[in-house]
DNA sequence: TCTAAATTTTTGCGCGCGTAAATTTTTATT
DNA sequence: AATAAAAATTTACGCGCGCAAAAATTTAGA
């Protein structure tokens, strides 16, 4: 390793004597050049470790190798979880990716959605907030980008949208629920912010009259991302008023069922579907943290990994075809129930 | 808003009627430029939603307002909660803040560390592996940009370190807990990877040895990044062997003890220091989610926002000054002791 | 009103690389 | 050995902007 710092691929290619359109060759594709050329080239890379400067790359470039990837909020293990599965599969493809969180606020996500343009991304992998997003800073990079929606979706926009079938997901843990005890009520904030939230109220409307059930639903005041501090404040308020109409609380996501769970346990209340338990709790979303809450949370488990891979290869499949002509899909991966002790 | 798209400052200058190098100057400094160009030039803005293409921009400068950002895991909510505040922090300061996660891979560490290069940051805020990382990667670094470490520290390496005081903060919770029950006994990992465990350990054993009693320590098997399921799995295995030979168990981070809380709940062992519990359970960090656990979890509050802080005005001193002549600092804080049930 | 200072413009170059066309060299084919 | 094909090199230009020096303009001061 020699302790000369190689300042450009002019140097490095000087270095290696071969010039410097062939080794940019190289480094866009290193089949491209002899197998007598690359080995020289390896060897001169072993001697010297150069990197090209990517944004320099990417400056005069067609198309980039950049994905853009926005979540709502990083602080959030389901869009942590979610967001790293997406970089690696992005990372896998050969591509790179670059994460950014909007920290829950929706200027914030419009501002990284700008920022993402001087990258001149391939494509954008977006989870947008919904109703809140900036409706169009989000057309507008679907007008200029491909773009694919993933965990919410927004009607037309993008190229393709991929996510969990709310509507099968609620239903499996309804109809679960109803079998094996009293029908659930369902407990969520008062102003959602997330467009989740609001189909998985309408499908557990609609699934509890199919199993000729009343439909109960009961709001947490509250605004920002503490949804357990929510969950906790709210749920905790309406578990001492006893006012759930039923044992069973189904939760429209496992944070704010992670906030009631803490009440009830701080009101001493024993959760769980063995005899001797007062209550029954349920969640949505197999949050990373469920496996382990007390008692481990009965809940749906979105298919993480078949919704990261799905979009980052609908997004490259609409890159390699470069036809964004056809028409927006929509996936929608079914949730799969997880039962454990809560419920 | 008009429709025609501004592509580059060339055109943008031209439409405002003003020189390109002017504009420029306005866009580093609004007030370097006189008040009535300053007025065309907005006034144009609003016309035509120009934006400068930050990479060019920092293609050619001097010095960029880039601040790489590098912490091991996203996916582990300490992480992912300080470098929420420290992206804050520099945002706030007019600093871009460029969040790179390594997924708990040292490799990808070097790799992050080295495509910031790229991006000529300013300066380098970095909490690493530590003796995990590649040491010359991160000397590296340090040798070609100002470069703070943070919550990990490594010797040597970098102008500055901030983190959290263990020695101070393992005294506060082993005095606690002596004080209230049975001393306590320190679970850990077998090979932690984190130095901050070391230190933990040896802090443990020298503030039992200062209160007069012995030090035991049970160690967990285990690789990775699954704290609490290896909290659970081997924190359940020395509870169900009944291994622990004090009620009293110190975790040395919150993940764990989330783990070892939920095997206790499976095992109907009751965790609190009220009458009728038969274990106590402490942890370290105050993770996002202790609050929530069953029950709450008595840990040590790392003062993350004053870290997040230190670590970027610390950074952003030695911008200004320009001095990086003087002597490597280190500041740790004193973490908090939080009182919950668990202990 | 004239001069000096402050600001802007012009000019020109550079950052580190991509890319295309023309030219030269190497390799494969007959 | 002569020719064609493949690969590499040279040349030249561009990306979108920063930056520095010189020239032109505006503003402030006496």
């Amino acid at each position: 390793m020699s302790t000369s710092k190689v300042r450009n691929m002019e140097e490095f290619a000087a270095l290696s004597g071969i010039s410097r359109p062939t080794v940019s060759k190289y480094f866009n594709d290193p089949d491209s050049v002899r197998a007598s050329t690359r080995a020289k080239i390896e060897a001169s890379l072993k001697k010297h470790d150069y990197q090209p400067n990517v944004f320099a790359m990417n400056q005069n470039r067609r198309t980039t190798k950049n994905i853009g990837v926005v979540v709502p909020n990083l602080a959030d293990p389901f869009f942590s979880e979610i967001g790293r599965r997406v970089e690696l599969a992005c990372i896998e493809a050969g591509y790179s990716p670059i994460l950014l969180s909007s920290h829950g606020s929706p200027e914030l996500e419009r501002d990284n959605l700008n920022s993402l343009r001087s990258l001149k991304p391939a494509g954008v992998l977006l989870a947008p907030f919904g109703r809140m997003s900036d409706e169009s800073a989000v057309k507008d990079i679907g007008d200029d980008f491909p773009l694919v929606l993933f965990d919410a979706n927004m009607s037309d926009i993008g190229q393709a949208f991929v996510g969990t079938d709310n509507a099968h997901s609620v239903d499996l843990i309804v109809e679960y629920l109803c079998r094996s005890g009293e029908p659930p009520c369902f407990f969520e904030m008062k102003s959602p912010s997330n467009p989740n939230a609001n189909k998985r109220r309408q499908a557990y409307i609609e699934s509890m009259e199919r199993h000729g059930q009343e439909a109960r639903i009961f709001q947490a005041d509250g605004e920002g991302w503490n949804f357990e501090e929510i969950g906790n404040n709210e749920g905790g308020r309406f578990l001492s008023s006893k006012a759930f109409s039923t044992n069973t609380i189904l939760c429209s996501n496992d944070r704010l069922a992670i906030g009631i769970l803490s009440a009830a346990y701080s009101l001493g209340l024993r959760v769980g579907h063995s005899t001797g338990c007062d209550l029954r709790i349920a969640g949505h979303d197999d949050h990373p943290f469920s496996k382990f809450t007390c008692p481990p949370l009965t809940t749906i488990a979105q298919d993480y990994e078949a919704i990261a891979n799905r979009a980052v290869s609908e997004l490259f499949g609409m890159l390699e075809d470069d036809s964004r002509l056809s028409d927006r899909k929509e996936f929608t991966f079914e949730g799969r129930l997880v039962m454990r002790k809560s419920a």
